[in-house]
DNA sequence: AGATTGTAAATTGTTAACAATTAACTTGAC
DNA sequence: GTCAAGTTAATTGTTAACAATTTACAATCT
């Protein structure tokens, strides 16, 4: 699945993609709780990036972390904390877009157009974990772009929205919002595309 | 320095509060590289905990994460990312007022008079450190009791945002600015903190 | 039976040794 | 002298063993 270019991810990064895109997409059960041991036999490693990995996944706010009782899975967000986190989202993917949009690349458009053509083969088998994995690549492509600083904010604030991905049975709606948005963004349309990403952020 | 009631910080957290609090408060020279065992053996611990500390800040902004390489001190934002990390920070601090003024207790009204004292000293005494130490404890107790949830999203923000504390000179503006915030706050006025709080973000 | 204490197993936290990678240095050719 | 390749040292990445803590279970007492 070639989502986003590139360069070497370390060990500890691939599992918390891995570990990330599970969680969000609800494969794991909120009841079992998580053991390190297993998921290092699992990966082939030792407990070590295991370790980092959900560390970092708490601090994501994906996984919830309490000291010599490993984690557990976290709850959503309440309504209003959510609307925030919305509000910020908005706010930040808005000035990702203003940065990056002249600086896109053709490598970056191709690179869009793939992301879309794998999201709607993910809606057309109702893959619920492709989907979120392309939805997720497609906007953090945008901020990579704008800024790899940002990178790590955008996760937190997105992860912990996506703690409850109910609108993933509105499938043309989100094919539709995702095409509007690559398309804005590859006539570089910085108004058409602002527009379609807030609508797409809901 | 009784900052902020705190359970029991493991010892990861302990070392990320202490070395977050020296790099932003200036005390370590940007070309100087980190290095794991000269922290381990300072901290009197392994290389373990140190490393999940330096990735843990490295998230957060404050260092910059490179395979194999370690870590060094990050630059601050461009002034336009800077500017968008404002907004986010007034956006989520304003929920947080919102969210916490009415549950607050005696005890939490006792501690951000303790923090503004503490605020206070610090400024007579010039000391970078505690200024700016005493400064981001007094707004994470407002995130913090309205959802510890928030506090890592916030954190991230905020730390980039002192990347460069530039305002460090204007003692008496951040002493005042401070004391409206618990004024208003121990008053339970809405607006009135809401105000001083956006004063005080600049 | 229900509660309580003690014991064993399981799990996380930490450490130190080892592997892999990078940086620094030396040597040699031109 | 300068550049290059090779070698050594320093540093990070990973692992496995050990320590500390928590959980589960059984035995005991009321």
């Amino acid at each position: 699945m070639p989502i986003v270019g590139q360069q070497v991810r370390s060990l500890r990064e691939q599992i918390v993609d891995t570990l990330r895109s599970e969680v969000l997409s609800g494969v794991w059960s909120n009841d079992v709780p998580v053991r390190e041991q297993a998921l290092a036999e699992r990966f082939g490693v030792s407990r070590g990036p295991i370790r980092d990995a959900l560390l970092q996944l708490s601090r994501e706010g994906v996984l919830v972390y309490r000291p010599n009782k490993g984690v557990r899975i976290n709850t959503p967000p309440v309504e209003s904390e959510r609307q925030m986190l919305q509000t910020m989202r908005r706010e930040m993917e808005t000035y990702c877009l203003k940065r990056c949009l002249d600086q896109l690349t053709e490598a970056d458009d191709e690179q869009l157009g793939g992301i879309l053509a794998e999201l709607t083969r993910a809606c057309e088998r109702e893959d619920i974990r492709a989907i979120a994995d392309c939805d997720l690549a497609l906007h953090r492509l945008l901020v990579r772009r704008a800024s790899g600083e940002l990178e790590a904010i955008w996760q937190s604030i997105t992860s912990r929205l996506l703690m409850d991905y109910s609108r993933i049975d509105r499938l043309d709606e989100i094919i539709a919002e995702h095409k509007a948005i690559v398309s804005a963004v590859k006539q570089r349309d910085f108004e058409a595309a602002q527009k379609a990403l807030q609508e797409n952020i809901i």
